[in-house]
DNA sequence: GGCTAAGGCTAATAGCCGTAGCTTTATGGC
DNA sequence: GCCATAAAGCTACGGCTATTAGCCTTAGCC
């Protein structure tokens, strides 16, 4: 029949829309197939590991378009300045498009494409901490810190866990205040 | 044939093990029904609602059980030291158990029963953060911040997202730091 | 002792993933 | 311009899953 011609990067491009839309339990490679317009089999000529290779790279893409958006937030700002505007961006991009964040955890165990992308999303974070005057094992302890923040928040959210009343914004702004309240009397790199 | 005599609260258990063992990908009501020696379909008359229902009380269960934990180390406590305590109990649930804590967002929409599991669970967080002199909107926005830390951090270990050599006690130490200090500056309870 | 309801079963449907093997389309070398 | 080859599509199939329908047997109660 006549070729459509996929590629790796299509296949996901169809599978992320197809998250967006439906979830990412909705994720079935019958779905992306059809999305695509090719039959289910014909799919593993670009994704030959099947579901499980689709899901780490959707993994990996996800993880560099989050990366992009905090280097975004990041640049031409230092400082408490730049924390707010990565920790914003991330907490946006997340509750954005919450069915690609949630595909995050789908991946299977880090290879090292997923690797080299978290390296970079870190790589932004740290570089962001060098505005405090970390360096050293600390920075990576801050670095931990601020992704666990990061991603605490967002996860929590979009699985609804933040039922009361209380505004979820200012809950958010607390936190960033802790985050950069505590980053300036981060303990000086010296022993370990 | 014999009555097994099953109730929902063992199919529960035996779904649990599996849990634990396989990972919660694994969990299946075929391999939950084997290992309570009985046919797939009999489970439908314990746990009407299948594989949706079934996962929503592993969330309910799991969530319960956390919430036990974080009581039994705060009490006793107060201040720095109950804070501290109940982090640290968190992390220690998480990464004892990582698949059972992976089970937590595999629940579907938060439903009576989960949301009053969730709220012992923030029970125990309040009344720690009361300690600390706060008390309406500004004890749930702490409280927020507490778990986004704690499940952040948590879901991060568990997932292998900290690679890198630094030790990721000395991390978790920073980070309760970082929750405490900020904790005694706490915005005391005017505006919204 | 018999009725009822609960808890088990088998059978069947529908959907999925993944493999095998065939066919067609492009493409590149001659 | 033609032909060989590899890539990209297809159909068919096997094996696993959830879920529903309907039957049978057990346990318990009046």
């Amino acid at each position: 029949m006549p070729r459509v011609g996929l590629t790796p990067d299509q296949v996901v491009d169809h599978a992320l829309a197809l998250i967006d839309e439906q979830g990412v339990e909705a994720l079935t490679l019958a779905s992306v197939a059809a999305r695509a317009g090719v039959a289910t089999p014909s799919l593993y000529k670009h994704v030959s590991g099947g579901l499980t290779e689709l899901r780490r790279l959707i993994a990996v893409r996800v993880t560099e378009e989050l990366a992009d958006r905090l280097a975004e937030a990041a640049v031409g700002r230092s400082g408490d300045d730049a924390v707010t505007a990565v920790l914003r961006a991330y907490h946006a991009y997340a509750t954005g498009r919450p069915h690609r964040y949630n595909a995050l955890p789908q991946a299977p165990q880090p290879d090292d494409d997923l690797t080299r992308a978290a390296a970079r999303l870190v790589g932004v974070i740290v570089a962001v901490l060098r505005g405090y005057g970390l360096d050293g094992p600390e920075v990576i302890h801050a670095a931990r810190t601020v992704r666990s923040l990061a991603h605490g928040f967002a996860s929590l959210s979009i699985a609804g866990a933040f039922q009361l009343a209380e505004d979820l914004t200012t809950t958010h702004d607390r936190l960033i205040t802790t985050l950069t309240t505590s980053l300036h009397t981060w303990p000086t790199t010296t022993a370990s």
